[in-house]
DNA sequence: TCCTGGCACTCCGTGGTCCTCAGTGCTAAT
DNA sequence: ATTAGCACTGAGGACCACGGAGTGCCAGGA
């Protein structure tokens, strides 16, 4: 069906198309391509191909087109990820040594991503799920009320405050917390709820109340909020493309915190690139990007995952490779903090 | 120079301007406006607003178009702050309520901001240097590092990890922790380098190392990062506008948070609504943008800033009353917490 | 003195026509 | 199977005519 020549004229149609924005013809892939047949011969694979829906035109005597088909072919079976040249790989190293904590290092791979692939690139912090706890640390507030403080091994501190516990007793939140980072210090947090189960019995009755309080807003915090945090930038690189569905509807899409959740979440491969095109993304303002997603992480745990937005019509190749370099920098990063 | 008339006519060109986006017309005006004068009379007073620089046409005959200085004046003397309806009030109210942390009150204000404006909100976060020391918590790491954890009365959360400190004592920390709090807490942040000025000679020789380093590690955090906390939202409005600038000027402005910061930061009279318009703005690419700004905080104390960013061609009646009803709720909201 | 109706003028935007041109599909020849 | 040749198609640009919105100015009236 398809032999290898018509794929080598998918190949060049796409890459025309992603450098040129403009519908390929024949004539000019004969010329730009050293393809060894007529632009005759290249016509009529076209004509195979875009009954196969691999290519489109937009209208009858204009070039044609890759569709997502088209650009998910390409991906799979025509190109490979290109690696980065020493001088990108030198910006990234610049980029991101020196950064002081986790904030500074997310904030700065978001926007080193951004700059390298001229896209919108998006960064979600490291999961909760998968790091472990360094120290549980109780505060009094005064009045009713406790602070609790969650330092992970990797960097991150998520605080909440508790109210309503009765009388709080210095000593007895002393207890607690001595006893809390017996349990669950060094532990993953997927293990912390069964780590804490039988500790309730162990405090003394009268303070029983504010143990099991504290313990709840503890696996609380760490189901509920687990992934929801997540960093944008490069929003101006989208003011050049022309999309097909509004630009708002795009900028829309991007302000959902969720809905990039959920798009970052969908990678069938963990540990891999993920390449979503066109209409394979299921939210309808994002019908005409593409995204590329990868996972980060220390060692071969996964921590999180991050991403590039751009249209469908976007360098394939060259995004991949920044956003498996980048992936891998961070992972190295956050395994020397 | 400028009677009352034409300072009517002025107003209706800006009202009538900002509702259709068009040029408008000197019949067009007496039509809608109850001016009391014949399209004629409207002319001879626009040709005077124009030779004054409040008006000026984008060609011969076409309509007329305010000036930066004619939104200027408008905003001045020829409008005033619209209150918000009812309905607006109370979609404020349950949208704030219910906010569990500082984060979450953030980001509930500015997408509100966002939503009542339909433009771009910014909210900065609770300026540290204004507020004060709720609790100092230091925690030892193991190794020779420390985390330090300055929590405010108004909930913000400032971590660091201070490293390189030569043997950590446990029972050291502990006393450089008790006599930290004894110190600042409860302390405006702006009072705390003079309170722990004379601390270092009252710790053991032995330690004194590892509280120096501390101390300065403190000092630093509330100096330098204090303000540099800001928030976006409803960036997708821009898409609808057609500014003078290309849009990613504007977004490119938007993404750089320093750029921001100083925006805000020039209001002239603290406490009331603040208006810059146009070539008001010093950055390039907010030329064709006017940002209408107010503080918040709790009492008559001021915490930050909370602004929105729109095409000069804005409501600006509107604009100011959600921007000043919002900023009040969000200091009703963080005094109640 | 100020306002107004009337009038000639200007220029934008629209719609129609024509033409060019890139690119196609088809057919016949190699 | 490939290619050259050719007729056909549709988009887009140049050109033009025209209608309409809006102006500036002037002369007459309150």
């Amino acid at each position: 069906m398809l032999d290898e020549r018509k794929l080598a004229v998918l190949r060049a149609v796409v890459e025309d198309f992603v450098n040129t924005n403009e519908p390929v013809g024949s004539r000019a892939l004969a010329d730009r391509h050293r393809l060894g047949v007529s632009p005759a011969t290249i016509r009529n694979d076209m004509v195979a191909l875009e009954e196969d829906g691999y290519i489109t035109q937009p209208h009858t005597s204009a070039g044609r087109v890759p569709t997502d088909k088209g650009y998910r072919l390409f991906v799979d079976r025509l190109s490979s990820v290109k690696p980065l040249s020493t001088a990108e790989r030198r910006a990234i190293e610049s980029f991101l040594t020196g950064a002081v904590d986790l904030d500074e290092i997310v904030a700065r791979t978001v926007r080193l991503l951004a700059q390298l692939t001229r896209q919108v690139a998006i960064v979600q912090y490291p999961s909760l799920t998968r790091s472990s706890v360094q120290h549980v640390e109780l505060v009094p507030l005064g009045g009713q009320r406790v602070m609790m403080v969650v330092i992970t091994n990797t960097g991150r501190v998520e605080q909440r405050v508790i109210d309503g516990l009765g009388e709080v007793n210095e000593t007895a939140v002393n207890d607690l917390r001595a006893m809390l980072n017996r349990a669950i210090a060094g532990r993953h947090l997927g293990d912390v709820p069964d780590a804490v189960e039988d500790l309730p019995p162990q405090v003394p009755p009268e303070h029983r109340q504010m143990a099991v309080a504290v313990l709840s807003v503890l696996l609380e915090s760490l189901v509920e909020r687990h992934e929801e945090k997540i960093v944008l930038a490069g929003t101006a690189n989208l003011a050049a493309v022309d999309f097909a569905a509004s630009l708002r509807d795009v900028l829309e899409a991007l302000e959902e915190n969720m809905v990039l959740i959920r798009l970052l979440g969908e990678a069938k491969d963990p540990s891999m690139l993920t390449v979503r095109i066109g209409a394979e993304n299921f939210h309808e303002g994002l019908r005409s990007t593409s995204i590329v997603s990868a996972d980060y992480g220390v060692g071969n745990q996964s921590l999180a995952k991050i991403g590039v937005v751009g249209p469908t019509r976007m360098d394939y190749p060259g995004t991949m490779g920044a956003v498996r370099a980048v992936a891998r920098y961070v992972g190295q990063i956050l395994a020397g903090q």
